[in-house]
RNA sequence: GGGGCUAUCGCCAAGCGGUAAGGCACAGCACUUUGACUGCUGCACUCGCUGGUUCGAAUCCAGCUAGCCCUGCCA
């Protein structure tokens, strides 16, 4: 059975079989002006597995052509993002501005072409002349200026002769053009700042539409693959390797950016929520940054197959959390011990067992993965089960704890309610039962069967933790500021819970280990504030459950 | 009175003139020492709308409609 090959594969197919590339390279190229999230690694993951899926190659390439925005402490952070993420760009990492010399060159040579020309316009002016959406530009008055003199003004330009924003270079294409992006673009401008990789070498900065082109080219890309904003630029990116007379150019293809259901994507909205201190920082688990989903348990193999899950095209869409949530689970699912964890403790005492009696039970880390072994877990008369699985008043369909009822507790024995305590404001304080010693695990008992199977925890030597269940930062425009653009909402998308009982194995975890625990879902140890002893748990992604208690 | 792109199930998404794949979600049943998992079943007589071409159209043509993007010396 032939896999079907999505549109760009499709494309890459065909200029195989043209014979108009003989190989295939890709690129991720970031702006180092923040961290990576979701979103990139569509693209990252997109980018890697094309090249890899032809045997090609992949590069990291930074598109540092604006210092202004640009610092590098954002590229150790997206490096460690991409690889993290499994992108192998092997020894193939670059920075545009490396390119700054040849860029210049190339520049020079429009000059000597007749194709670009040096503007005395601002940019107020440069706006007016531009023309809108529905009328043509006008003419720039600097467009017929000499070669020879356009020539020694771009040099000057270079030399530092001008103030930022006294010239730009602009390409000479057509002022009528219907794509704005077509009159006579600017493709270099003044701007005396230091560069975070060439320092105060340049004064004069190349503009996205010319340099990436020429980065591409440079690099011997053949498949620039970018998002759907650019498809209005790729009549530029085509005239810029054109006019530059790039031999074998390359293509750009754009596909849809990815968008996520309930979550805050976009680099600028998390840029602002860190900013205003609304979550912790980049990594804060409630984000869908890269470092953020690392923090909370995702694993790059999760986000990977939710990338090739999704799939590709050029429609606009919106993916739903389920879907990455699916992946996770899956994931996780065969790699994750587990074990038992209360969360919300309700005390349970075994009328019937020995007081003082521990006894260790054998439990099996993962029936679905022998691999992962088995351990002891103490058992004795009074244990923490959850608050929800006992229920004075059941409704019907209630398997768990209630009078008379009969329950599994996991790993354990029977033990069926004979009666429940409660303090003077009526609140249940602890639930009574009595255990059958013949239905221990293990034992093969067959006398009878019960509905529920709960989980528990031994009282005495459970570990007391901390437990974050996050619920995703939800529509930032109406949950987290007013209408005035300030915080005025604390969002309780994260509930912590203090008292939350585990197996004592836990107290042991270690920043990114990850369990699931039974009937409460997928937990992983923080990597920043858990401490030996006491990690602190977040949780990934709950479990799904058809039993929900009636509401209202 | 501009240009570009897109429209197939609640959400992704195959399909490329021969009579609507798949995944997520959802529902039901079975199984179960996690009401999880797993297994089985169901879930678009229809492809934005209207016409046309054709023996035959989601696929070709025409005209509409809706959505996204473009008027940074950002990328």
């Amino acid at each position: 059975m032939e896999e079907s090959r999505n549109f760009i594969e499709q494309a890459i197919d065909k200029d195989l079989a043209d014979g108009v590339y003989e190989t295939v390279h890709t690129r991720f190229p970031p702006e180092p002006n923040g961290y990576l999230h979701i979103g990139h690694a569509k693209s990252i993951i997109l980018n890697s597995m094309t090249a890899k899926k032809y045997g090609g190659k992949f590069n990291l390439r930074f598109d540092d052509t604006n210092p202004t925005k640009e610092k590098s402490e954002f590229v150790d952070s997206i490096k460690a993002d991409v690889k993290w993420l499994g992108a192998d760009w092997e020894d193939r990492l670059f920075f545009a501005s490396n390119y700054f010399d040849q860029m210049y060159e190339y520049a020079v040579k429009l000059v000597k072409k007749g194709k670009a020309y040096v503007s005395d316009l601002n940019a107020e002016e440069i706006r007016e002349y531009r023309g809108t959406l529905k009328e043509p530009g006008k003419d720039d008055p600097s467009r017929n200026r000499s070669i020879e003199e356009n020539l020694q003004m771009f040099e000057d330009m270079k030399n530092g002769k001008y103030a930022d924003g006294e010239k730009v270079l602009r390409a000479k294409i057509d002022m009528a053009s219907p794509n704005i992006n077509m009159r006579d673009p600017i493709i270099y401008r003044v701007a005396h700042l230091t560069h975070q990789n060439t320092g105060d070498k340049w004064c004069i900065y190349p503009m996205y539409d010319f340099a990436h082109p020429l980065e591409d080219a440079i690099e011997g890309i053949t498949h620039s693959l970018c998002t759907l904003e650019f498809e209005d630029h790729r009549p530029l990116y085509n005239w810029v390797v054109e006019e530059c007379e790039i031999a074998n150019p390359p293509r750009q293809i754009e596909f849809a950016k990815l968008y996520l259901n309930h979550v805050v994507t976009g680099k600028r909205y998390i840029k602002k929520l860190v900013e205003d201190g609304v979550v912790d920082g980049w990594d804060d688990p409630r984000l869908v940054s890269i470092a953020g989903l690392r923090r909370r348990g995702y694993t790059p193999e999760s986000i990977r197959n939710f990338v090739q899950l999704l799939g590709i095209s050029k429609a606009q869409s919106t993916a739903e959390m389920d879907m990455l949530e699916y992946c996770i689970r899956e994931d996780l699912k065969p790699k994750a011990k587990r074990l038992m964890a209360v969360l919300h403790p309700l005390k349970l005492i075994i009328d019937n067992y020995p007081e003082g009696q521990t006894e260790m039970l054998d439990a099996v880390n993962n029936p679905e993965n022998e691999e992962l072994g088995s351990r002891q877990i103490p058992f004795g008369r009074e244990l923490y089960i959850e608050r929800e699985d006992f229920m004075e008043e059941p409704p019907k369909k209630y398997f768990r704890l209630f009078p008379g009822n009969e329950v599994r507790l996991m790993h354990a024995y029977f033990v069926k309610c004979v009666g429940f305590d409660k303090d003077e404001d009526g609140n249940i304080t602890a639930v009574h039962c009595t255990y059958d010693p013949e239905t221990k695990q293990g034992t093969g008992f067959t006398g009878r069967k019960v509905k529920g199977t709960i989980h528990w925890v031994k009282a005495d030597t459970a570990v007391k933790v901390t437990a974050r269940l996050y619920e995703g930062l939800v529509d930032p425009e109406k949950d987290v500021y007013d209408e005035n653009g300030n915080v005025n909402v604390n969002p309780t998308s994260v509930t912590v819970i203090d008292d939350c009982y585990v197996e004592p194995e836990l107290a042991e975890a270690k920043a990114y280990d990850s369990f699931q625990f039974v009937r409460n879902g997928f937990f992983c140890a923080d990597c920043k504030d858990s401490k030996p002893g006491a990690p602190v748990f977040n949780r990934i992604v709950s479990l799904k459950s058809s039993f929900k208690l009636p509401t209202a």
